[in-house]
RNA sequence: GUGGCUGUAGCUCAAUGGCAGAGCACUUGACUGUGGAUCAAGGGGUUGAGGGUUCGAGCCCCUUCAGCCACCCCA
């Protein structure tokens, strides 16, 4: 170990090495395609929030312990933001009077949540959400399965590696209030179908005895959850997957009565997409409608539909199946100048310049140097020309130019290095 | 917040309680105008940190930190 300690990065953060940053660079400029393909404007929140806007709505568990509040300067509980529809929210009842609705805004940036790292699982990640507001059809809440199945179809993914499942909060609640559900125990009742899963059948029933259902209650609860047709009884998710289906996304979405979600603030639709192997446990994306978000935050009754993507779990998912693309790490540099010794300095600063005056990349080694270590570095970055001044060149106006890649080293006169080069990038 | 596993060279990893090593990478040279291949030499370590047991600790014990994995929960 070296004698001094490096001071530790924080937990659950990534230092984005190049390496790393050009993956989610990629990762940015596919979703930013598909975004911009359906006519989504980008946008922007800050990264700190107040307190008060997620104590309300985004769910005890996600303010109280996965948040990460501090108190300011002037005593102010800030946030790190955990997720960015509150924000939505607010920016969208700010400007409720002049926007055009709908509105079709997406996004990119970082979250913080305070848990224990695990596989999947960071303090800090970028997500990338996609919003609707302003429309409240079943046609809308298609769209979404359709932005999906559009990125999962640019990446590669199959309807074989993910499926989007699909719930209606709606339709489970009007069965709840059947079986006599109390309201204030739907809560209780979301988390334990969201459980379902998760534990052995015999703790599950003991859970549920446990928050008050009755074994009459759960059978029923059992049977609807089975049940694949649900969906048939509710006319929103009927004209939802005739609409789905009309955008070619079908393949991509099953029903799901088990699926409920976490957030508090969804009201209509809801889902999520999982990898289907299982092998990746942890949800892809999720999202859901929400008719009361905007008067929450204090703006006029408005509903919304829309989607979050963290990168991390994304990412594992497509390390998996091997479709991170190749050749991400090309460095940018097309040329690389090299320094024949310290008096022809003055050429190689020139050539530089000439070439990129040409429109090149070009980096030049910054200082005399033996040439062996010169080409060395070159061929270690994986820059594919070589351009190179000696006494000879510069007697005769002219540039040595190498082909990394075949070895093939020609001279030209230094008008037409750049063309040479070209060549040799073609 | 709870539990398990792992921390040794830049990286991947060895080393019965008995001289801290290998491969790759790096530097230099063979090759005084040229990378990749080969050969040779070289630099690099408080074995995560702190304490304890022992004649002797990378190894055993305690504490602590970090990373990974699972639980919890999931935006």
């Amino acid at each position: 170990m070296a004698k001094k300690t490096i001071i530790g990065s924080v937990k659950g953060t990534r230092d984005f090495y190049p390496e790393r940053m050009a993956v989610r660079s990629w990762l940015y400029r596919t979703l930013k395609e598909v975004a911009e393909a359906f006519g989504y404007q980008e946008y922007e929140g800050p990264i700190l929030e107040t307190l008060d806007l997620y104590a309300a709505k985004s769910g005890e568990e996600l303010v109280k312990e996965q948040a990460y509040v501090f108190e300011d300067r002037g005593g102010d509980l800030i946030t790190l933001r955990p997720e960015l529809t509150p924000t939505l929210a607010r920016m969208i009842a700010q400007r409720q009077k002049q926007l055009h609705f709908p509105v079709r805004w997406w996004s990119f940036g970082p979250f913080w949540r305070y848990e224990r790292p695990q596989k999947g699982r960071l303090r800090e990640f970028f997500q990338w959400n996609v919003d609707m507001l302003g429309v409240d059809t079943p046609e809308a809440d298609a769209e979404m399965m359709a932005i999906i199945a559009h990125f999962f179809r640019k990446v590669g993914l199959t309807p074989e590696m993910v499926q989007i499942r699909v719930n209606n909060r709606r339709l489970m609640d009007d069965h709840f209030q059947r079986l006599g559900i109390p309201a204030e125990a739907r809560m209780a009742v979301s988390n334990w179908v969201d459980r379902r899963q998760k534990m052995s059948p015999a703790d599950w029933e003991a859970y549920g005895r446990d928050i008050g259902l009755d074994a009459g209650q759960i059978h029923e609860l059992v049977a609807l959850l089975d049940d694949p047709n649900l969906w048939q009884e509710s006319e929103e998710l009927v004209r939802f997957f005739r609409a789905v289906e009309a955008l070619g996304a079908s393949e991509y979405v099953t029903y799901d009565a088990g699926i409920v979600r976490g957030l508090l603030y969804y009201t209509g639709t809801v889902f999520e997409a999982q990898e289907m192997a299982g092998e990746i446990r942890r949800a892809v994306l999720g999202g859901g409608r929400y008719d009361n978000l905007l008067a929450d935050v204090g703006g006029e009754p408005l509903s919304g539909i829309g989607f979050a993507m963290g990168d991390v779990v994304i990412t594992l998912v497509l390390e998996k199946y091997g479709l991170l693309p190749d050749r991400l790490q090309a460095h940018p540099a097309q040329v690389m100048v090299a320094v024949f010794a310290e008096d022809m300095l003055p050429h190689s600063l020139q050539l530089s310049s000439e070439l990129r005056a040409a429109g090149l990349n070009v980096l030049m080694y910054p200082k005399a140097a033996k040439l062996g270590k010169q080409f060395k570095y070159a061929n270690r970055l994986g820059i594919p020309v070589v351009a190179l001044i000696g006494e000879d060149e510069a007697a005769s106006h002219s540039v040595a130019v190498k082909n990394m890649t075949s070895g093939e080293q020609v001279v030209v006169p230094r008008a037409q290095a750049a063309e040479k080069i070209c060549q040799f990038l073609a």
